[in-house]
DNA sequence: GTAGATGCAAAGTATTTGCGACAAG
DNA sequence: CTTGTCGCAAATACTTTGCATCTAC
């Protein structure tokens, strides 16, 4: 791990009041993918007068300050999870619910080169697979 | 063109209405992204008395019977296009909002291998990119 | 004729916002 | 100090639903 979200939101000018600490602790010790009312409840639990307002506020804010990455996979409420110096894509399994993180250099390769086919830089990307497991 | 949505609807059982062949034909002839609003403001040309509420019924039914295909691209509200027999995925462009689609096979292939690798089939996938217009 | 579709308005979700009180730098 | 944040509740945006009426088959 090379630097906390604390950290991170230093190093960007992020104001660090009480309540984003918590939210920045709760989302670093998650290795999920937790939407905001999960969040929500995580966060409760080690200071109930956090509102949910703050809570939506707060990813937000570290959304827009490259600190957390927003997915929203189907089924209605955003979902987030700290941005790594890694990026990764995901495989949703579509009966469980479950979340596999996984890399494909050649994939990202050929999209930039899609991208550049149409003239286009990419700024960002999204590739979610949804698969069963398999039988066998 | 190999078969009209309202043809769709018959070879799969879909009753067929006033309102929902005025849908069908909106669709067919969009060839664009349309959100349920804008969906709704188009049928409501040839018809002013069809409600939103049976635009939203009448989009779900026919995702749900493969019929439509529902993107939710970055910033709310879901967008939908007509099923063509060949696959493609979207590029957007993040400055205009104009959606590119393209179909690259390789990446296809790749990700039935990923999914391969962690043990899953399969059943559904969503690839978006995001750009900017090159300089150039 | 009957099961299913429609229109309307009301109800649900998920998320955002106005505002007075409060806290971080 | 002063600017920005918080908590609360009200507001918004998108979508779904209950119910009485109507329509396709």
């Amino acid at each position: 791990m090379s630097e906390t979200i604390e950290q991170k939101c230093i190093s960007k000018g992020v104001k660090l009041t009480e309540q984003r600490k918590i939210i920045a602790k709760v989302m670093s010790t998650s290795d999920d993918h937790p939407d905001v009312d999960e969040l929500y409840n995580r966060v409760s639990k080690i200071d109930a007068k956090i509102s949910i307002a703050t809570v939506y506020r707060t990813v937000k804010l570290f959304e827009e300050a490259g600190i957390l990455a927003k997915h929203e996979f189907k089924g209605g409420k955003a979902r987030y999870e700290e941005i790594s110096e890694s990026h990764h894509d995901h495989l949703i399994d579509v009966k469980t619910g479950e979340i596999i993180e996984f890399v494909d250099d050649e994939i990202e390769k050929l999209q930039k080169k899609v991208a550049d086919k149409y003239g286009y830089d990419l700024v960002d990307h999204k590739l979610e697979l949804y698969g069963v497991k398999k039988k066998s």
